[in-house]
DNA sequence: GATTTTAATGTAAACGCTTTCATGTCGATG
DNA sequence: CATCGACATGAAAGCGTTTACATTAAAATC
């Protein structure tokens, strides 16, 4: 039954009712999963349906069940395919309700975001997850005053402990600034992600430890504030090899940064990795793709956007109030971009 | 007014039609810019919206106008950002009007496209944004004898007349196995996409009529069958260099595809593009951050999106049922990993 | 100034469903 | 045999809008 056209004049439950000669509220029943209705006649109504090609009418079971059976998805953008691996894990995770996904994209405005939020927090749909939230704090309290069921997906919040789903972005960094400091490097650059946004800070924390950790003292010169986007990683990779000490890695905070710092790493001569090792943070799948495959931490992405999906659905259902922060684990991805430096190599 | 909480209690038309001293009709008027309003009435209801924080019912609002204000998307997935860049621009396009967008995966699944499109087109969406069809044959004859409106987007029926865009596959393709052959290439590779979608089928007739364009005669052995993934590229540039007289060139007929090719081309110690010539398709993001840049066929993407967001609403708004079939132009993108064959530049 | 048009607003009936409450049926109980 | 409950079903009241249709007020016509 692909699409029953014969019937095509509006099927409700009054004409399934009618054909399997019960009323519309025992229809509804059926629909419903109501425990109260004979086996026999579930039966009977669940034939009709299948019979006339009845489909549920959404808005209708939303405006009198006041549940709209949908789930907001604001996301800042979609360029990256950093998103869109995790609107993958989304979806499956998804596919398993019933649920539907209303696509927002606000385009890194915070005042959209925020305005998405009231509106979208008004019935418009049952839940919210918020990938890469801008700016949360100026929602989020209202959200759970109103006992609004959301989750949190890339942030972590200095504030209040709420449903959210994140990797362990310090661990991250300080794994891999650990590697590199075992290569033997000791002057290592790093690009950092915007800092408005909790990940980009712990990252750079990450690497603030394993320095310390190593007694490695730390050259402000040699942090340089980039902004997630692929110029930053070119201009940062520019400033530190102008330094009169430049440093014998780079340690991008995304790996599209890393992918411009590749790239002026190649424009002026140098190799990768003998020269420079490059490392990023996300593992996005062109990372494996550019030549040198680069060396950067995975983030479990795709089960970022699962577990916040089983979270949200979670609270849904079972008005969960207690499902918290989880923080999934990431890996570093050992590849072809890095290498013991020069000096010590030769 | 970011969230008006003070006034939480559900504000309906209602609420706001007293708080103006009008009845509700009037205020229902002003929400649907209905002409019938003294303008100085209008004003009072607005500001009456505007300071309790009023949010219309979408569910309501389509329940009982018979419009939902919402149109679908299908995509098949969001695995490689070639369907991202779509997204973004009928994202930007819808973003004037004041629909939403709800977004359905199919995961290449075509018995759950046809599914969703027959439950959407039974009242959840206005319209229906149908990315690379799996087999819309299915449904398109439904759609079009329900006047349900719906755009094709990256299809090329041999079917009948209906709306869609696309971009100029065989012009694109043409053009670059033109200048392949140009570059003094005689025997140039070419690894299909999924035959059976359209824009697959136009590259490879492409790729042929210019060859036959310069009486090159086709070998059969060099077209390889893939399916768009990345793999296929490997193995089909793997047969292809297995050839007792392989080619110079391989043309991949989408960019994921030739990123396989670039790995297996280096894999068996080659250089790119000294010893084989390598082309894909679709200017994705990353095919310009690869090593070498890929030589590519420009799809204007985000342009594809946004036209076909354009047509649709379109449609939509002035039951315009005369616009069709829509061709964007490709551009051929010349990078590094194209060079003329080794053996006629020693 | 009485009458017709026209503009502005109000009234009430859908829209297709969920859900509470009331009704009816049946087997079991005293 | 009358009574009680549990179960199955029906009836009806919303849910928050849109949209004919009806009404009133104001402007235009003669």
């Amino acid at each position: 039954m692909i699409m029953n056209d014969k019937f095509s004049p509006k099927i409700t439950i009054f004409e399934v009712a009618s054909a399997a000669g019960v009323s519309f509220a025992t229809v509804s029943r059926v629909i419903n999963h109501d425990a109260h209705v004979k086996p026999e006649t579930r039966e009977r109504v669940l034939d009709a349906m299948h019979r006339l090609g009845y489909v549920a009418n959404r808005q209708a079971r939303s405006l009198a069940g006041g549940k709209s059976n949908t789930i907001g998805l604001l996301v800042p953008d979609l360029g990256t395919g950093y998103i869109g691996e995790i609107i993958r894990g989304i979806d499956t995770e998804l596919s398993w309700s019933e649920m539907d996904l209303i696509l927002y994209t606000t385009h890194r405005t915070a005042a959209k975001e925020a305005n998405y939020v009231a509106n979208l927090a008004r019935g418009m749909v049952d839940g919210l997850l918020l990938v890469l939230p801008r700016n949360p704090v100026d929602y989020i309290e209202t959200l759970t005053r109103r006992n609004f069921p959301f989750v949190l997906i890339d942030h972590q919040g200095i504030e209040e402990n709420c449903p959210a789903v994140g990797a362990t972005n310090w661990q991250g960094a300080y794994t891999a600034t650990e590697y590199l400091i075992q290569l033997g490097h000791k002057r290592i650059g790093f690009i950092t992600g915007s800092m408005d946004l909790g990940c980009a800070v712990d990252r750079l924390q990450g690497y603030r430890s394993a320095l310390r950790t190593h007694h490695i003292p730390e050259s402000p010169e040699l942090i340089y504030e980039g902004n997630f986007f692929q110029p930053d990683g070119y201009a940062g990779a520019c400033a530190l090899l102008d330094l009169k000490d430049p440093p014998t890695a780079i340690f991008a905070s995304n790996d599209v940064m890393a992918m411009g710092v590749m790239d002026a790493v190649r424009t002026r001569g140098l190799r990768i990795p003998d020269d420079i090792s490059v490392v990023g943070f996300d593992n996005i799948p062109q990372s494996a793709m550019v030549y040198p495959p680069l060396t950067t931490v995975q983030q479990p992405l795709e089960q970022m956007g699962r577990v916040a999906a089983q979270m949200l659905i979670n609270i849904l259902k079972n008005n969960d109030k207690d499902t918290n922060r989880i923080e999934l684990p990431t890996e570093l991805i050992i590849r072809s971009s890095t290498s013991p430096p020069k000096d010590r190599a030769g």
